[in-house]
DNA sequence: CATGAATGAGTTTTCATTCAT
DNA sequence: GATGAATGAAAACTCATTCAT
């Protein structure tokens, strides 16, 4: 112990156990998801997101021991929060046909990208791949249980497939900031699209 | 440095004249386009990127006034040798149909981001002023153009929607490392759909 | 290696080429030496120790990635440099009673710690126990080495005994700052109790 | 902090005076002295500290002001058992001849050190204004009291001289952990080395 | 008395960039 | 053209200490 030197910085991030603990974390976590949004994850200084949340850095620290820790806080409620939505999506799709269940999910999809920005900033950072990786199959897994539900059914593997590329499709019309009619129209554009392969 | 962010990123700023300087400045943006796409713009440093060419950072800083005017002309480059391969396909696309426009972009495309991998890792850099904004409208430009020659013609926007969404699409299977097999069954989904779409 | 994140800081700590960078290096350990001494490993700060050699704080960083670095480079150079005068000494003892191998042994160690200070003040920190423990071996072996050239020879295991006694013995006076009559008397009394030891 | 720099520790700014009071200020000393003893000062941290003892970091700082107080706190107890032990270590060695006194001296220092370990750890703290220092001209004052009383008496000075020897003579073996043959050897051999001095 | 969330000054460390040779 | 030692602003992170409850 004595040649310990605690690399790991920090060593209590404990989870808030008061209510006003609750609060300050997310506000810290809402400053980050925004900055992070903003600027990049490299760009952003704990400093700043520290700030924006009215908190002193001493306090970002006191609940998470390192920027990518914060990250990934974010990104793993981000990710949970995606997970109970296709949970439920999943109750609403039993038996419909993929192009129902392809429309449904845009709507999921397209809502949740569009509240949790952050999600789509933060999920192709390098480093700490392992966890990240788990992350993705777990929810290509999710979307494929959807697509695998389809009536009639769909060919062997397709859901898979679908489960990559849906995901995918929805971040393209996102991206179009600032080009509203534009955007609406990929949108529309996508959804037609995926519709008609689903049918035809 | 603190002084010195105004300064506008003026690509190369003394073009290389002799041979010799033209083999260095192509071993340095080789360096920087293997480390921007193994670890992201952020995290790799210049003196890195000097090291693995075999060049002093002195030299780097030669050809490159900034960190910024490296990724600028690696992008450039890039851009330019895409635009011409959409110049290329543009003069054999003419009069055929939009499924098989879209085939053939989809082959130059997938060739193309292959083997330029640091044209997907600095396109969509955080803090994005002018200058990649312009190069995207460029491209956008020159793929709604192919579109337009289509033979029937596409409903009005169609070709404008369609050249923010191909790229996109062929991106999708490029990110899929190391699963091979899903990866051209992705490929082969996607092709599949666009096809569909576009004869519908 | 895209997760790899280089916990070791920066990654070039490069020994000294030229001679001027040399003569950087003996600055900056010097200074590092002295504050060392003066207010102790934790409490000297690595923009203390690059000021005091004139030096700006990157380039303390450019030889030595870490404080705990520095110390240990400086700590090695003092242990070789005793090592060095334990080996003279060791020429000069062969054959002689172990009163005067201690006596002589004093003499070197006395002068050692008085010139090289940072040795004393540096060998007792926590933190890197293995590296450490191997120099005090080290150590150990050289002086009982000598002493185990003693004519006429000393009892089974006097000498290992002796090589840990004699270096702590010399660090009693040399702790007696400001007292310098006393600091005197106290090393005239540890010499002439070792040698009436000896003898007995 | 950096304003406070000025205030003179005074140890209890309130002594507990309730039962529970003073096992809480047990704990912490403990706990305290134990963190010092296996990490040293700097590398313990006032939440380590009350960690370990089970209290809030609040409670901490309700007895002690600054971790220096602490720290005092702690030497000064060790010191005054010390204290108590030499008074009563004199009251058995009256007319005693000096190498009986040293003998016993090195029992009760010997036992002192092993069960009050943060004493050796506290002591020598670097940046030693004033209070160290005069305990330990309080102890030497002790100790030198004790040879005074020799019989037959010991030449001038030496009483002082052996004030300051013996003490770290004694922390030599005891530095030896985790070799205990050689510890044991050790100790036996300043023992008669000591011994034999005094009886010469 | 007791608590533990909050603070922020102070440290270590990084890295784009400069410039004397 | 080429070099690489040197720079220092800026970022991450720590921890003694405070104070509202």
């Amino acid at each position: 112990m004595a040649s310990e030197k605690a690399r790991a910085p920090t060593a209590n991030p404990r989870a808030p156990q008061q209510k006003r603990g609750r609060e300050r974390v997310a506000a810290l976590t809402a400053s980050a998801s925004a900055l992070f949004v903003e600027k990049g994850f490299e760009a952003t200084t704990m400093t700043e997101i520290a700030a924006r949340a009215g908190a002193a850095i001493g306090t970002l620290y006191l609940f998470f021991p390192t920027k990518e820790a914060l990250a990934q806080a974010i990104l793993a409620e981000n990710a949970e929060d995606l997970s109970a939505r296709l949970d439920v999506l999943r109750e609403r799709t039993g038996g419909l046909n993929a192009a129902a269940i392809a429309d449904a999910l845009f709507g999921v999809l397209g809502d949740f990208l569009t509240t949790h920005a952050a999600y789509s900033a933060l999920l192709d950072l390098p480093g700490d791949e392992g966890w990240r990786r788990k992350m993705r199959a777990h929810r290509r897994g999710q979307i494929a249980a959807l697509f695998a539900q389809a009536e009639p059914p769909l060919p062997a593997g397709q859901a898979e497939r679908l489960a990559v590329i849906v995901p995918q499709l929805m971040r393209i019309p996102l991206a179009l900031v600032g080009e509203k009619r534009l955007r609406d129209g990929v949108l529309e554009e996508l959804r037609l699209m995926l519709a008609r392969h689903l049918e035809g």
